[in-house]
Formats: C-alpha cells, structure tokens, sequence
DNA sequence: TAGATTGTTAATCGATTAACAATC
DNA sequence: TAGATTGTTAATCGATTAACAATC
C-alpha cells in the first residue's frame, strides 16, 4: 500500500470540475479533452490531468473524457454517493441563517440536528428541527452516527464546543468561528473565516484602488 | 518604484496575526517574539518576520515585537482604519441571513445597500435598509461610491448581477454563488463556496473515517 | 495507419523554512 | 558587553506546468 499524499488543493478543484461537468452532461456533451476542460475551469489542462492521475485512470487517449464516467467517478471519489447529516451548533445570526439556507441540502448535505446553549432557544422548532441545548451533542450525534458539524458559536465557547463535537465522533467540522482551534489530527477542521476574507478585500482596494466611500 | 508582489497567502496570514494581536494587547502582553507568536499561530517564527518583512520593519532585535505598534501597523497595512460601506445583491436565503449576520460590522463593514430582483422584495426594509431593484445596482453604488459588493444570488443570475457590479465601480467582491465567474484583472474575487467545503469534508470522511450516518 | 490526447516524468516556479550576519 | 532576536539570504519543499512517449 503506497501513501502518496493527495495534496488538499486538488481535492478542492475535484469538486470544481464535478460542478462543471454536471453543467456539461445538461447541455448533453458526450466527451472532452483535458484542454478544453481547463479552458472552462479557468487552468492549466495538465494539472486537470494530475489531478485526475491521483485516482486512477479516467480518460482515453486520442479522445479525452466521457463526461458522464467522469462525473460518477468524481462523486465517487468525493463521497458524494451518499447523503450526509449534519449537525448545526450555535442559532445566532449566522446558525440561523445557515439552516435556512437551502444550498446544502441540494448538494446532500442535511442538518438534521441543532444545538445552542441559550435556554430561550431550546425546545423551540427551526425548519421542522427541535433545538436541543449543548448537553446533548455528544449523546445524540454518537447516537446518529453524525459525521459533519458546523460550527457557529461566539468565539469564547468555540473550543469547548469543538472538544464536544470531536468527543461524539464528529471528524468533519465546518468552523465559521474566527478564533484559533485546535484538533486531533484526525480531525479536518474547515475554516470559513468570513471577516479574514472581508480583510483580504479591504487590503485589495487599499492597495489598488484609489481611495473612496470612506465611512465614519 | 519596485514591483514586489506579496503574496496571497501573507495577506490572509496578516489578518490572522491582528486577531491574535487584539488578544495579546487585551491581556495586556507588552511584546512578543516572533518565536512565541508564531507558536501561538501555529507556524513557522521566519515565516511570521518574512510576512511582516514585505511591508517594513516592526520588530526590534533582541527583543521581539510591540504588540501594541503592530497591531496598529497591521490595521493600516490593511486599511481597517477606515470603516467600509458594502453592497448586498440577492435577498434569498444566504443573503437574509447575511445582512442580519453581526460579525461584519463588528469589523468595520457595514452592509447600506442591498438589492433583490424580486418585485416582492423591493421596498421592503430589512435591517432598516429599503431593498432595492437590481436596475438600481449601477446609480446607487456609484453615487455612494461603494466598493464592496456581495454576490448571493441565484447561479444563473451571477455574472450578469456581477458584471453590473464592476461597471458600477465595485474593485472587491465576496461571492457565495457557486460558479466560474469572471471580471476584469482588476476586481477582487472572493470566492466562498460553501459546497466545494462541504465536498471537501465529505472526501476526508471518505478517506479517512469509517462508513456511518448514512442518509437515504 | 495518422492524428490526437492521455498519463507521467522532468523542469519550473513559488512558497516555506533554516541559517546567520546585523544589531538591539 | 553578552544574549537575544530581528531582517534577509540561501536551501528546501511542494505545487504547477511543459514536454513527450504511450496508445486510443
């Protein structure tokens, strides 16, 4: 058994070109080669092909890719041929906003169980969901096998929560807390860091921009 | 005039040391070396001083940073000592939950525009803002003279709403919409795609955990 | 077969880290 | 001054891209 380290940001443009190539098999396109699909995707068409590389062999030489065999072996690959639960932890602004959102159950990805510590909030029904407050993560998510966490706390229980959420078996969590964490290495911790990323836009214009649409 | 180009990744990382930075300043921590800090970070002491090397000298030899004079070093680099006016277009689910979500004007970003295509919508006031129709996209912002938008509208829809956001003036871009947009070397886009994340987690839990919390 | 395109190796590019002279 | 730590150069590491033999 080889231990060939598939680095993170391949992973990453797998599930791009999936997008893409859904988009395709809809417009009914049959086959495409590796530079045409770079085209659309915006890079280089032998990083498409190293990309594919590190699981196995997709294409036809001479042709390219069926669109369709690549699409299912994409969400094989991706372990998108199951539906996932989800469990939501924190209903302020963003946590609510979040189980509205209907993004992630398109995609297979079901929150199915809420928690929040606030006592006003639990018990109460959010989308068909009863909130349960934070002493029940670890019970009920090792009871559902939950995989998935999302994590929207404040930053000062953040930690504690995650401890809480790796304790039940969770070993994907989707952290939109900005604060400093830390796992077991087993653990992949996704960080969505939305005012990082406003951060990074401020420094854009800054440094590009000409100055304008100062707010006091 | 020399062109060093700094890269992405430093930028991101600056921001991340100011969080830290606020922290250690509210403790009262007078300096820091960049080995202490770079543990705290979780990274390399020589890449923290390379980083803050790309836009002057901050440190001291012998003894470490000021926290306090770095914090506000950083703030400027990243033009934080100005607060930002901010565009919000598409009033769904994710962007409802945006404009109440707290976090970006506790950083300075405060969202005083907003538009929907809706007719349902427009009028309305949410958070105190009347939404407006997308027609009004261009006018607005170029007569405040915003330069931060934020894209949360439906797929179809977002190079078109994009497009309309750089003819108006916008350089920045926060996008949630999950597709392969385009706009002119000079726009900043930055892509949040909630699902490529959520595709990532389900690889890891693929690879690395056992099969469980299956959904049908 | 001839033309096209893959899968893969080797070259290039960029980012991280180690090392150390400069200097507080 | 002696000890510590910076700023910066050089070495290392990893990811991207060019090139091409294999092969449809």
């Amino acid at each position: 058994m080889k231990a060939i380290k598939i680095p993170e940001k391949t992973v990453t443009r797998l599930s791009i070109y999936l997008r893409c190539l859904e988009e395709l098999e809809n417009d009914g396109v049959v086959s495409m080669s590796s530079k045409e699909l770079a085209e659309r995707f915006g890079l280089n068409s032998a990083q498409v092909r190293k990309d594919l590389a590190y699981f196995g062999q997709f294409g036809v030489r001479g042709l390219g890719y069926y669109i369709s065999a690549l699409r299912n072996n994409l969400e094989r690959i991706l372990g998108l041929k199951q539906g996932w639960e989800v469990a939501l932890v924190g209903l302020g602004n963003l946590g609510s906003a979040l189980i509205s959102y209907k993004g992630f159950q398109e995609k297979g990805f079901t929150i199915s169980a809420v928690f929040d510590q606030d006592p006003a909030k639990i018990g109460r029904q959010v989308e068909g969901i009863q909130v349960m407050g934070t002493s029940r993560i670890v019970p009920v998510i090792r009871k559902r096998k939950i995989r998935i966490g999302i994590l929207a706390v404040p930053a000062a229980s953040a930690q504690a929560v995650l401890s809480l959420l790796v304790e039940a078996g969770v070993t994907a969590v989707l952290n939109f807390v900005p604060a400093q964490l830390t796992v077991p290495e087993s653990v992949k911790l996704q960080n969505v860091d939305l005012s990082v990323l406003l951060k990074t836009l401020s420094y854009h214009i800054t440094r590009t921009g000409r100055p304008s649409a100062r707010k006091t």
